[in-house]
DNA sequence: AATGAAATGGGATAGCT
DNA sequence: AGCTATCCCATTTCATT
């Protein structure tokens, strides 16, 4: 059963909210009342009605050095054809990857991109020439290491 | 001036927490404790130190739609010459536009792959022919077009 | 209808065993 | 690490504009 989300207006206060909560996610409520300019009653529901819609999400992200991560990748993924079908076995298959850590459908020279993080080197010919080898649908498969991040926005999700 | 991070030595405990929390960000320390078969006290410690050595992150990300955010794109940029100077100047121009919402350095077919977040393929367009066509460093631009984003695991920053 | 002030309830944390 | 007590923060209620 889908959740439908209701449309949500948000004026300048709210937009404040989002922005200052990106910027440190660990802002108490008190703290974020004041740089807005309202008291925390009203801020408190603000929040409330901007979490309930959806509008923002709270994560939690892991250093990648302290998961045991040491290489990662893009792999740029061509299927044998672009149907539903096959596209949709595909998802699933990746989804279940612990390695794949972003699956995107994408339009161009490609069908999908997935980053990847894994321990090694050694993990990701294990993860290309095992696992990827396994799914018949792959035409072509193009890796790109990841050597760092400048910018990473965690700001804008999904 | 960087901050040298810790090696910090995780057990058991600490990874279910870290898991627990990455599946769920809005898990009360005290659910987090009951799950993982302490008392509140001593989880508080672990979770104080893991976000102290910055094994863990807080972060909100924001719903696309809400943000206004119509059309997303990847961009593989290519610059006349891979010097550190060159580099370093093209990081410091992206890290400015709020249009590019992750900047990744890589080593491969081209050098960076940004992810672009605008409201409309308007937008794009002038980031494109306006924005970018002002950096000389660039020789050559290839997009492609964010469909969907059927898994995004928020777990792996940076 | 949304805000601000005050009070209450609960969770997070520090000290001690 | 657990228990206890304290403190602080978030939230709800109510009066108000």
């Amino acid at each position: 059963m889908m959740v439908e989300k209701m449309a949500v207006e948000l004026d300048q206060i709210d937009r404040r909210i989002i922005r200052l909560l990106v910027e440190d996610a660990s802002l108490s409520n008190n703290a974020l009342a004041a740089r807005v300019g309202l008291s925390p009653a009203p801020l408190s529901r603000r929040l409330a009605r901007l979490y309930a819609a959806g509008v923002i999400r709270q994560t939690v992200v892991v250093d990648p050095k302290a998961a045991g991560i040491g290489f990662q990748a893009f792999v740029e993924v061509t299927l044998e054809r672009t149907a539903s079908k096959v596209g949709q076995r595909f998802i699933e298959l990746v989804s279940r990857m612990p390695e794949v850590v972003e699956c995107h459908t994408v339009a161009g020279d490609f069908d999908f991109l997935l980053k990847i993080a894994v321990r090694d080197v050694a993990d990701y010919k294990r993860l290309l020439w095992s696992e990827f080898e396994q799914i018949a649908e792959i035409k072509t498969l193009r890796s790109t290491i990841l050597l760092d991040s400048p910018k990473m926005t965690a700001a804008t999700g999904a």
